[in-house]
RNA sequence: GCGCCCGUAGCUCAAUUGGAUAGAGCAUCUGCCUUCGGAGCAGAGGGUUGCAGGUUCAAGUCCUGCCGGGCGCACCA
């Protein structure tokens, strides 16, 4: 229908154009649904577009593509479906068409199933997501879950839009933290023989330490007390890090969060991918020495100052596998790199986009998207974490305590850029006041309704009959779920699924507060059935993308 | 000090990237269950979109300045 539109205008630009002054390029326009009656079924914009590229008042503008289509309406087939067409405010052309041409939708829909809003708009796409990619030093915290819940419904939808998707976890292995991890662990294993040791600096405290080393003495015994330190430390490391991975694993799943690869930042080294991505850029001449140091030309690129990428002592900075890190990506054909960061690395993203540059990758997409971090609110205040005392809500206890669904909608009901307030109450609330039961209760609904229909849902029937102002808006709403998808997959905000979904479900409410759907009329009934199916299923391919379930019941 | 982000209803947030009368949820108040699930629906109140200019057919959105808040400015990771 929007394509029908939009080729009548191209036909009517094409036609009226000998007359103006100015030729029309590259018009953008809108071709939007009304959600408003009396404006119509689509409100175009454009003859203010027009208006401003030819010089003249868009009102002028659009009395001449009124007249042009008005002429022609009988005539040419793309206007068959055009009731009336009319000008609003100061130049919008309102197209009212026939019931028809919207009741077609939900035929296709019923057809297209599970299929329906899938769509090839990232077609060409190569795109890696990465998130999470927590230090396997600790349980997953809440901070992470949001990155997690984000990533993940990121994921599908680019997915269902066409992207040709790897989801990947980068995992920091190579650095001193792991080094702390192990030997935290050594200490508490030492511990469980009565041997006392010094507790590192800036080690590890959470109880979940206490774990791993009872773990590691119920699996090595006292093995590692035969060993020097340094070896008894690196094996506690190992030992500790796949445990903690396997945790941390098991949390992704549990809110349905998988990943395609996980990327060792240890193999950069064994593969000797660090020095070189810094021996390519050292070749397009991006790097200089200084102060016994090794830089790298940032400035060049736009960012405040040049950046260290091998210290005064040999070692790396972070900034260095980092680049070998992201050189890999695109070496692996990733065209489009989406990164999913906390807040703390706010400004590295400057530095990253300029080594990517300057490793000569220029047509390739690069979008770090910074999750805001969570804060918990229990009775109405926020619930203290710290990290430090190793006391922090993780990943696992808030899904514990309000259940998977919820976690992963309350995570992305959000644009990623603002702060999270998370209500820990309102998400254990089983009632109106929760925004998921809201989606899930008019699922249930939906499904019980059939239960109740006693019948197959029909592949046909006469869908004129659906007429009432709540079932066109409901039909409406339901042919803008691809629109929605791609929106959300193009700006790469997946709560706009979710709002998505809430108007669906509030449309479909509507509709059923409204109107009867078995009756004694049988032509009506079948109508009626099909739109409630049709709002199943989009409602139901919505919440698969969110990750959330769909229940028959509730 | 420099850079980036934010400021919208009592609260939490939207607003189709510049479109028509700024919308939802929560909270408050008022209605609707003898028929498909009331975890729902209908309605009311609540706004100078921080302030002041500017750009244009059109500004919450873009530009400038101010006010208020947050974050970042490592040879840490």
């Amino acid at each position: 229908m929007e394509n029908q539109i939009r080729k009548i205008i191209a036909d009517a630009v094409g036609d009226l154009q000998k007359d103006w002054q100015k030729p029309v390029t590259d018009l953008v326009y809108d071709v939007q649904v009304s959600r408003d009656p009396s404006r119509g079924d689509f409100a175009v914009n454009a003859a203010f577009k027009i208006a401003r590229q030819i010089g003249k008042p868009p009102k002028a503008v659009a009395d001449e593509l009124l007249a042009w289509i008005e002429t022609r309406r009988k005539k040419i087939k793309e206007a068959a479906f055009i009731t009336r067409v009319e000008i609003a405010g100061a130049g919008f052309l309102n197209f009212y068409v026939k019931q028809t041409a919207m009741t077609d939708i939900l035929t296709e829909v019923l057809r297209q199933d599970e299929r329906y809003g899938l769509s090839d708009f990232g077609k060409g796409r190569k795109t890696v997501v990465e998130f999470v990619s927590a230090n396997p030093t600790g349980p997953l915290t809440i901070a992470h879950g949001r990155q997690a819940a984000v990533g993940d419904c990121l994921v599908r939808i680019l997915r269902h839009t066409g992207h040709d998707v790897t989801a990947e976890y980068y995992l920091n292995d190579a650095g001193r933290q792991m080094n702390l991890l192990g030997e935290s662990v050594y200490v508490r294993y030492l511990g469980n023989f009565e041997m006392e040791a010094v507790f590192p600096e800036d080690g590890y405290h959470g109880t979940y330490i206490h774990d791993i080393a009872k773990a590691l003495v119920a699996a090595r015994k006292d093995e590692l007390l035969t060993l020097d330190k340094a070896e008894a430390i690196a094996e506690a490391r190992q030992f500790a890090a796949k445990m903690m991975m396997g945790t941390i694993e098991h949390d992704l799943e549990a809110i349905g969060v998988r990943f395609d690869s996980y990327f060792s930042e240890s193999t950069l080294y064994t593969k000797n991918a660090v020095e070189e991505a810094l021996e390519v850029l050292k070749e397009r001449g991006h790097l200089f020495e200084q102060d016994g140091a090794l830089w790298f030309r940032s400035t060049a690129f736009g960012d405040d100052k040049d950046r260290v990428v091998k210290k005064t002592t040999g070692d790396y900075t972070y900034l260095a596998p980092d680049i070998a890190y992201h050189r890999s990506k695109f070496e692996r054909g990733f065209n489009q790199i989406v990164n999913l960061w906390g807040p703390d690395h706010h400004s590295y993203i400057t530095r990253l986009k300029a080594a990517c540059r300057a490793l000569g990758y220029e047509q390739e997409t690069i979008d770090v998207l910074i999750v805001q971090l969570t804060t918990l609110y229990r009775n109405g205040t926020p619930v203290r974490m710290s990290t430090r005392a190793g006391e922090f809500v993780t990943l696992e206890e808030l899904r514990n305590e309000v259940g998977p669904d919820a976690t992963r909608f309350f995570f992305i009901m959000r644009r990623v850029e603002t702060p999270l307030d998370f209500d820990l109450d309102l998400a254990k609330k089983k009632s109106d006041e929760n925004p998921v039961y809201y989606l899930q209760y008019a699922y249930a609904r939906i499904a019980s309704l059939i239960r109740f229909s006693g019948r197959q849902v029909p592949d046909k029937a006469n869908l004129e009959l659906l007429e009432a102002p709540e079932e066109l808006n409901l039909i409406k709403v339901i042919s803008e779920f691809p629109k929605a998808l791609v929106s959300a997959s193009q700006m790469l905000e997946p709560y706009r699924l979710a709002d998505y979904l809430r108007e669906l479900a509030a449309a479909f409410h509507k509709f059923y507060a409204h109107h009867r759907v078995v009756s004694d009329n049988e032509e009506l009934t079948k109508a009626r059935l099909i739109l409630a199916e049709a709002a199943r299923m989009t409602l139901r391919n919505g919440l698969r993308l969110l990750g959330i379930s769909q229940p028959e019941t509730m």
